[in-house]
Parts: structure tokens; sequence; C-alpha cells
DNA sequence: TTAATTCGGATATAAAAAGTCCGATTTTTT
DNA sequence: AAAAAATCGGACTTTTTATATCCGAATTAA
């Protein structure tokens, strides 16, 4: 519940990696996967998905790949959704794809739940992914690998 | 995608409908059910829950059901959310469950993750259930009910 | 004693998310 | 010319999560 995409995130792993490749070069699909231990048709998807966001740029056959061909700075996070997984809302009735709801004429919550969706999306539009991707280690990482890492040995 | 969970939107429900009956009335799971058009099952469990939060009174047997004995005002979005469906985050590995995630150790992103997540939540915790569940009509709720009701006669 | 209710566990169904597979095309390298 | 390394995109399968249902027990008012 309230999670974001997987794919957002293979999103913002493989744009991390791409913003600090820089320059012209080209990194493929496979490479990120391996690197990054996903499946590599998902991250081809993905990639895919950006480069019809007009944020990447590919090259088909050997030696191809993708570069970024817009400032991280200029997409915010609720694009990068968009651009990946489609609408996003908190409830379906507030959705661009407005899927039908059985409770609408019954339902007393709608315009509270409209203003907190409005919030949330807000905020989305408010970071961009350049702030996402932004190179800075800080405690919370470390703390947050190594209460993990503690967890699958323990498991 | 982002969506909060159905339960949680029953609980609003309901609990707007118990806040405006206020005093002494209780009011069962089967009346709630009929008048929002929701299943019985699961209204009652929701009701359940809001029980052991200690949001709502039961009073078992016929004529019982349940009543407000906690001020809304004091209740966040948030705790509402744990008391029904438990830890909330936007990536598993951020929950208070912490499911194993096997890219922790390759995962370049978790730092702006967790201050995103943070956010979020706190937006949560920033309302209260007394403001979702306020008696406001606005132009909002009429727009949104009557693109939805077109929408159904549509399809 | 019966009917209306809460309570809680178990299970089933449906929907969504995540992952896999396949075949086509493009381009470089050999 | 052929082979290898890529992107591209559709279809499909599997897994997970969300939603809904079912059942039986306990409680209490009528």
């Amino acid at each position: 519940m309230l999670k974001i995409n997987r794919k957002v995130e293979y999103a913002l792993i493989a744009l991390k990696h791409i913003s600090l490749l820089g320059g012209d070069d080209f990194v493929s699909a496979k490479a990120l996967s391996e690197k990054y231990a996903c499946p590599p048709e998902i991250m081809a998807k993905v990639l895919q998905d950006l480069v019809h966001a007009k944020i990447l740029e590919s090259i088909k056959g050997a030696g191809g790949g993708y570069k970024l061909i817009k400032s991280l700075s200029t997409v915010n996070f609720y694009e990068l959704n968009e651009s990946i997984i489609g609408s996003l809302a908190l409830v379906d009735c507030l959705s661009g794809d407005l899927k039908i709801c059985e409770q609408v004429e019954k339902c007393n919550i709608i315009s509270p739940l409209y203003h907190l969706n409005k919030k949330v999306l807000e905020l989305f539009k408010n970071i961009t992914v350049e702030e996402l991707v932004k190179d800075k280690k800080d405690k919370k990482e470390d703390e947050i690998k190594k209460n993990m890492l503690k967890l699958m040995r323990a498991s």
C-alpha cells in the first residue's frame, strides 16, 4: 500500500548511473541490469519508456545503448512516474484513467480525498529527478543498508 | 500504484457517518454497509480494527454497534492507515516490516527515497481524520461526481 | 429461545505487479 | 555476407497483494 512502482525504482537507479556517466557514453540495458541485479527485460522496458519520454536517447545495434538528452533538473518525480506507469492517484476515481467506482453516489469523502491527493501529487511535482539521483552519501543510507544486511543474515 | 487501501476509505466513510451521529447512538456494521454499498464483512472488519485502535467502542449483541470514543482531531491519517493495514512506506525496505530486498547492496537510491518517504508520511501525519471527514460540500465534489456518473452512463 | 449483533480465523477470488519469453529490426564487427 | 550485440514491442506467465466471502463462536436484547 502506497508503494511506488518497482519500475520507477529501476528508472531512478538507471538515471543515477547514466547521469554520473555524462558526456557521450552510451550504456546498455544489459550492463545496467547486471550491475544493479535486476531482470534485463524489465530494465530494457523501463529504458524504452524513458526514451519515449524524451529523457534518454537510444542507439540500436551492437555497441548501442542509452544516454541522457534532458537535464534531470527539468524532470520532476511526478512526470517520471507518469512516463513509466501512467496516471497516479491515491484513489481510482481521482486518476486520469477515470475508473468506474460503484460507490460514487453514496460516497461521502470524495472532496477531502481530492485535496489530499492533490497535496501528495504536488509533493511529487516539487521534487526533481536530479535531487533524487544526487550523489550524496549520508548516515541514513549506511544505517539502512546495515540493518538490511543484518536482517538478511538472520533469515 | 500509490493507492491508499480501500479499507481505509471505508474507515473514513464510516467515521464520517459516526461523527455526524454524535452522542450515544450506536450504528451497526450492517447498517453502514447497506448505506454506503460496501461488503458487510469488510465494513465489519474495518470497524473492529478501529475498536482495536481505541477510536471506536463496540457493544455486542442485538441492538449493538459502534460509537466514537476518541476525538478525530487527535487521530491523524497516518495513524488511521497503520490501524487498518499496518506499516506504510513508498518502498518495502523503508517499511517497519523490513522486508528483505535483494538489491540492497547494489542499490544507489536508498537515501533520497528515504527522505521522500519521510515527506509523504509527514504529510499524512499532519492531516487529522477530523479534517478528512469534515462535512463541507464544495464544487469539486459535485464536479467529480458528475463526471463519474456521466462516465458510468456511457459504458 | 431466538434474533441481531460483534468477533476472528480461514479461505477464495480478483486485480495488479513483476517477471519471462519470443521474434523482429538495426547496426557494428568479423 | 554472416554473426553478434543491441533496441523494440507484443504476448504471456507467475507471483504477490488486495479484496471479498464464508464459517462458526460468543454476546446480548427482546
